[in-house]
Parts: C-alpha cells; sequence; structure tokens
DNA sequence: GTCTATATCCGGATAGAC
DNA sequence: GTCTATCCGGATATAGAC
C-alpha cells in the first residue's frame, strides 16, 4: 500500500495540475483526490509541494513523451502524415475529455517560468527530452540535422500553441489547422532535402 | 485622480498576472503594486477579482494585438519576411525582460480554461481578435481565404508554443527556429498560390 | 472615492500520537 | 506509514468611517 499511495498522489496532482495549474491545486484537494493525507504527502515528499511537482513533472513528461513516440511509431508509415495523424489523435483526445487533458506540464511550465526556478528548471528538462524524441523522428524527413530540430522545435511549438487556442475556445479547429499546417511544412521541408541529395 | 486609480490597477494586475499568472497574484499584490487599497479594487471592479481580469484580458488583448499589428506593418515591405522579422523581435523583447514579458494572456488562459467560464471566454475572444488580424496579414501572402486563415493559426501557435519554450529554457532559440519555420511555410504557401494564379 | 478593519476561509507546513 | 491537530500567513470579500 506504501507504494500504492505515493503513486496515487502523484497521478492526482498531475490530473489537477494539468486542469488547475499549479498555484490553483492546493496539497488539501491533492490529498482528498487520491484518498491520502495531507501528512502522507510530507512523508513521501520532505520537500513539500514542490518536491512534488517536481515528480509530476519529471513522470508526466516521461510518459507523455512515450505516449507520442508511440502513436508516432504506430501511425501511418508516412511520417509526415504521421505527424499529421498525431495532430488529429490531439483534437479528437482534447474534445473527448471536455478540453481539459492537454500536455501535461505546458500550465505549469508558465505560471513558474519567471517564479520558481527548480521547477522552471525541470518544466525545460520535459520539453528538451520531448524535442530530442522529435528531432529523431524528424530525421526521417530531413537528412540536414538542424533542419530536423527546426522542424521538432515547430511540431512541439505549433502543438503547444494550438493547446492554448484550442482550450479556450472550446474548438478543435486550430489543432487541426495547425496539423494542416505542419504536414504542408514537412512536406516541403521533405522536398528540400531530397532535392539537396539529388531527386530519386 | 480616480480614473488614473482604475488605470494604476488594471496595469498592475496585467503585469502581474502575466509573470505570476492569474491564481498567484493576491489582490493585495496588485494593491501594493498599484499604490493603492484593496478597497479601491472593489470599488472600480464590483465583480472583484474575476471582473478586474476581464479587463485586464480585454484591454491586455487589445493592446497586444495592436503592437503586433504594429510591428507588421512598419517591418519589411516583404510580409513574409515582416513574419520573420516579428518572431526576431519577440526573441529580442523577451530575452530583454529576462524571460518575463511574452503573452499578456496564455497563462492565465491555461489556468482557467476548465475553470472559470467567464474568464475562458474572455481568452477565447482575445485570441479570436489576433487572429482576425493575422487572416488580413495573411491575405497579401495568399489569396485563398482558407489558406490565409490557417496559415494566421499556424503564426499565433507557434508564437504561444514558442514562448512557453523560451520562458522555460531561457533561451530565444525556440523563437528563433519558430520564426525559421513559419518564413519557410509562407514562403510555400505564397509560391503555392501563386502557382494557382498563374505565375507572374 | 479612499482607507481601515475585519470576517471567513484556505494555503503550505509541522509535531507528535498511534 | 498513517492520521489528527494545529500554527501562521495570505486569500477573497465586505462593512462602514471619513
Amino acid at each position: 500500500m506504501a507504494r500504492d499511495t505515493r503513486e496515487r498522489i502523484i497521478t492526482a496532482a498531475a490530473t489537477l495540475f494539468r486542469r488547475q495549474g499549479y498555484t490553483g491545486t492546493g496539497l488539501q484537494q491533492i490529498a482528498t483526490e487520491s484518498q491520502a493525507r495531507v501528512g502522507s504527502i510530507y512523508h513521501f515528499f520532505a520537500g513539500g509541494k514542490d518536491a512534488l511537482t517536481v515528480e509530476v513533472i519529471r513522470s508526466g513528461g516521461a510518459a507523455y513523451g512515450a505516449m507520442v513516440g508511440a502513436l508516432l511509431a504506430n501511425g501511418p508509415d508516412d511520417p509526415v502524415e504521421a505527424l499529421g495523424a498525431m495532430f488529429e489523435q490531439a483534437a479528437v483526445d482534447l474534445a473527448a475529455t471536455d478540453y481539459a487533458d492537454a500536455c501535461p506540464i505546458a500550465t505549469i511550465a508558465l505560471e513558474v517560468a519567471s517564479t520558481n526556478e527548480p521547477l522552471r528548471i525541470a518544466t525545460a528538462g520535459a520539453f528538451e527530452g520531448w524535442l530530442e524524441g522529435l528531432t529523431t523522428f524528424c530525421h526521417q524527413i530531413t537528412d540536414d540535422p538542424t533542419g530536423a530540430r527546426d522542424l521538432a522545435v515547430m511540431v512541439l511549438t505549433a502543438l503547444e500553441g494550438a493547446f492554448i487556442l484550442t482550450r479556450a475556445a472550446r474548438d478543435p479547429e486550430a489543432l487541426r489547422a495547425a496539423g494542416r499546417s505542419v504536414v504542408q511544412l514537412a512536406t516541403a521541408v521533405r522536398a528540400r532535402s531530397v532535392d539537396a541529395n539529388g531527386a530519386s
């Protein structure tokens, strides 16, 4: 049960942070939602709310990165189409969760960027991990290392930005439009790469 | 002085919300920062914190939209280059403000999207206003109405997403990379449009 | 319009019994 | 490991003197 309680606390905190943000969520609420006591949170996370939040960012970041990686790996064979499918899946998922479950750390990242250095560093680490995974994937589209990284940055920034607009408007159209543009850009990047290497 | 106090309250609230978020900022702090009393906030905003926040979103959204519009209008004559210059300017500005002053309403938008319907609607209105302005601008790049709107969505989502990554990493590289990709995409969109209308 | 005082509640954090 | 009780500060909001 010990391990379970710790996991339940992390899961509850992750869900609440995603929907209400970091400052908007109290330890009391996390305890209630995870069927634990506030004392238990301090038992497992001696550093208090910040220590718990670092763990939420770390584990949530890893889980989300793995989920996106699996989605791209199991999607269409054509990597450009796989990117488009990912945006479509995000649009479907977000609408299905009443526009609540978008990026697990974006809200926290903006809240703490200028106010809490340890948490800011944790969010930066999660984003960098995702970028590395996406960059590897984008190497299937272009051989140019800088081009692959730039494309990966564009995929992630477009996704994060579209999450904001989609949640605000409660309309997945921004996510779909961003997906269309990413596909168009990736197509252009690939054409350029093929061109540079000589057409096949 | 009456009018001044109200303005000072809105300005202070906007600055604090941008750096600490909505739930992370208290009325006491807003009062201190604006050299007013908490009672004065309730005098001017009978609806309390939410009424003040709606006004912050409304006026801040209009001001930011006007600023971006002026930046694009006074930038390079080539509209595609103007978009690239806008991202570069954003990178410079963000670094100059210690990575604090990015989008005035993005943090609020994510915090309230699932928890406060009146504020969520206010943020959606601000984003939609910006999108309309950007779409008009993008008509200089493509005649296709859907294409112009899609490009506008991409510009805004890439900008918002890059703000998140840039603030988290305290490194403007994400904004620069997003700018490069937006320029590349806009170039491809324009080529397509020219192609459809017959090359000049 | 401005300012003080205060009501009520919730925040994070801690001590110690069990 | 779990649970209760509690400290202390800060949150939003209100009442009323000036």
